[in-house]
DNA sequence: CTTAGGG
DNA sequence: CCCTAAG
């Protein structure tokens, strides 16, 4: 029921291609600005409005037809994101009349070269770039308001409706990633409203496709059996993915390469069924389908018409770099190209796909949980992209941001690299949904001056733009927040961890103080994923520290110093140390992973906290020993007891076989590997029996050789 | 949400 | 470190 009655609230936008008046306002309105008119169409009257990507991708790409597809015009735009506007709308407007003089296509358009028309596309772009912007600023600021006034309703609407794309239906819930328990739930109520968004797109679709390109891999019979891909290495599904998708790339997560594989696969099987007839659903193609979604899925199946789509542009986008001449026009040109597409895909692709979720975007770094909206895919360069497409009527596992390096590496779409990631391309730390993440990259390219704008209005915003270049921007971002040292932002857990700890983690170990510490709370809408320590409160470090149970023996500077890690990562001022730097693999790639060496402060932390809670208390510990150090989850301090476990134990045979193994582990002091043992010892008998003094169950955990 | 385990 | 399955 719950469900159901979220997404009547919500949903008015992207359900009803049709009109859908959404009780709007009342919901959002007043915060729910943030998606404004991303894209403007102009007619030839000169009046603007409000487009769906899909029409701006579309004329861009066409080029010639300032026109959209009358299809499309009326019903996709009645989404949030008009409301969204109606909020924010004085900036707007100003904006708009950019539009207009710039804009008016002249009458002989059907003469005007291709150049003309690119050009002025680009200039529109830009303006409408501006505008976001502008919005995006506008934004911000509003939602610094907000925070300090303490009004946290108004975020959640905000941004599920921004990333989401309208379809996301605003339900929170579905952005969550697909637990199979929570699944079922959710699929049921989700349905009906999905059910009945479906038609739009295909109107759209069946008018652009055309000739769909033949991408690395043929067709259908040509393609190889995903189910192959199961037993391929790491290398094998390079080289398939650079076969279907004709680009390499630098994943190593296979479970994200099969999937892009297959998913590539069955895009362009579908594309090419489709065109001729209509296709039938691939189903068997993604091995991992789960049965409930199977069941669930009731819906028929968007998918081919999302595949389709994809394929459609990616033949634009191609067809577009031919055209290009100079490098630069053509290499902006890319960009909008892209960045439309992606919108445009998301619009569409919602109501096509039971979960958007899913969906991953190649380019968008980000991702991590699933933005629903965001989870569109997108097409890369004429690479197809893994939508969020189910395609067996599956949900397929997202991939983890962190493994997704991707992207840019492409050599063909350098340009598009170029554009988006100007930074280190990033990992995307932050990821919210690779509907914020692609926005986010693909503003910051374009709006040079944007940022340095934006970040004087407002500095939230600069942070969320910084989540995709990882964590050296941090800095950045402390610098922009410290002004605005009040403001909260939502933050995905990690990245707001590590924002947190390039902010106030070195002065947090010694004396802190920091009032200043600011929480930085991205505003992620939806990113579900790990959001656990997103809230967490900086609160005076101090403070807590005082209250802790657990004294901490070691408060010496040397103390914290001296351990293994470079990563006090206060100590140097840049935070720069938090890292997902990428490390150099053995087997040869480099994979970027958030590393922290654990300080020597803190394992002793952590061994004193074993001390007063047990083990296997870990949120105990985590609140009383670790209070003042944050980053550490209790998951963390767990994995962290676990390694000290093995290492006290393997410290009492020597390693004396010439085996080197882990010289890694080095840094930790007998004398904590000692007290280490004491305690799994100590651990170990009272668990077995009865709850000693009330401890009950942890016990067993104690040791587990493995 | 918190734990335990696996990877 | 991350992810997931289980209470």
């Amino acid at each position: 029921m719950l469900e159901y009655t979220e997404k009547d609230k919500s949903d008015e936008g992207p359900p009803s291609s049709s009109v859908v008046e959404r009780s709007p306002a009342a919901n959002k309105t007043g915060t729910a600005d943030r998606l404004v008119y991303k894209l403007v169409k102009v007619g030839d009257d000169g009046s603007v409005l409000p487009a769906t990507e899909d029409e701006v991708f579309q004329s861009l790409v066409e080029g010639r037809s300032a026109e959209l597809a009358p299809s499309f015009t009326g019903g996709s735009d009645s989404n949030e994101d008009y409301e969204d506007e109606e909020g924010s709308g004085g900036s707007l407007d100003s904006d708009d009349d950019d539009l207009d003089a710039k804009e008016d296509p002249p009458f002989s358009s059907e003469l005007e070269n291709l150049v003309a028309e690119r050009k002025k596309l680009l200039a529109r772009f830009e303006v409408v770039d501006t505008m976001l912007s502008r919005v995006d600023a506008e934004q911000q600021n509003r939602v610094s308001l907000e925070d300090q006034a303490g009004s946290v309703l108004g975020h959640k609407s905000n941004l599920s409706v921004y990333m989401s794309t309208g379809d996301a239906i605003g339900d929170y819930k579905r952005q969550r990633r697909p637990n199979p328990r929570y699944f079922d739930f959710d699929a049921k109520g989700t349905h009906r409203a999905r059910a009945v968004v479906n038609q739009k797109p295909s109107t759209w679709t069946s008018t652009k496709v055309q000739a769909p390109k033949s991408v690395g891999v043929p067709v259908v019979n040509s393609m190889p059996n995903p189910t192959s891909l199961e037993n391929l290495s790491i290398r094998e599904l390079h080289e398939a993915f650079r076969s279907t998708y004709g680009r390499d790339t630098s994943v190593k997560d296979k479970h994200w390469l099969k999937r892009q594989i297959s998913t590539g696969w069955s895009k362009q099987r579908d594309a090419a069924l489709s065109i001729g007839s209509h296709s039938q659903l691939p189903s068997q193609t993604d091995p991992k389908v789960r049965p409930e979604q199977r069941l669930s899925a009731e819906q028929p199946l968007p998918s081919s018409t999302a595949a389709t789509e994809l394929v459609t542009e990616r033949d634009m986008v191609n067809g577009g770099q031919e055209l290009g001449t100079n490098g630069v026009d053509l290499t902006e040109q890319l960009c909008t190209n892209e960045v439309d597409s992606k919108q445009s895909l998301c619009r569409v692709l919602p109501l096509a796909v039971i979960s958007p979720e899913e969906g991953f975007d190649a380019s968008a770094p980000g991702s991590l949980n699933e933005l629903g909206a965001g989870g569109a895919q997108i097409a890369v360069f004429g690479e197809v992209v893994n939508t969020g497409k189910q395609v067996g009527g599956k949900r397929q596992r997202k991939p983890n941001r962190r493994y997704i390096e991707d992207e840019g590496e492409v050599g063909p779409g350098t340009v598009i690299a170029n554009c988006s990631r100007p930074g280190p391309a990033g990992s995307d730390s932050g990821g919210h949904g690779s509907g914020m993440s692609s926005r986010l990259s693909w503003r910051t390219v374009i709006t040079d001056a944007g940022p340095a704008d934006l970040v004087g209005q407002s500095g939230t915003l600069q942070v969320s733009t910084l989540q995709n270049s990882s964590r050296a921007n941090i800095l950045q971002g402390q610098c922009t927040n410290s002004g605005n040292s009040s403001l909260k932002h939502k933050a995905e857990g990690r990245a707001t961890k590590l924002v947190k700890t390039t902010h106030s983690a070195a002065p947090a170990s010694q004396h802190d103080t920091e009032g200043t510490v600011l929480k930085v709370k991205f505003r992620l809408p939806a990113a579900p994923g790990r959001d656990k320590d997103g809230l967490y409160k900086l609160n005076g470090e101090a403070r807590d520290q005082g209250s802790c149970l657990l004294p901490v023996p070691s408060r010496d500077s040397a103390d914290l110093l001296q351990p293994l890690a470079s990563d006090i990562v206060g100590a140097g001022p840049a935070g720069e140390q938090l890292v997902a730097a990428p490390v150099p693999t053995a087997n040869g790639g480099t994979r970027r992973k958030h590393h922290r060496p654990w300080t020597l402060h803190e394992v002793m932390t952590l061994v004193e906290g074993v001390a007063h809670c047990g083990g296997g208390k870990w949120a105990d510990i985590k609140k009383l020993a670790f209070s003042s150090i944050g980053y550490r989850t209790a998951v963390d301090l767990k994995d962290k007891w676990r390694n000290l476990l093995r290492a006290s134990r393997a410290q009492l045979y020597p390693p004396k076989q010439g085996e080197r193994k882990k010289q890694f582990t080095a840094a930790i002091p007998d004398t904590l590997l000692a007290q280490v043992r004491e305690l799994a010892a100590i651990q170990h008998q009272e668990a077995p029996g009865t709850g000693a003094a009330g401890m009950t169950s942890r016990s067993g955990r104690t040791v587990h050789r493995k």
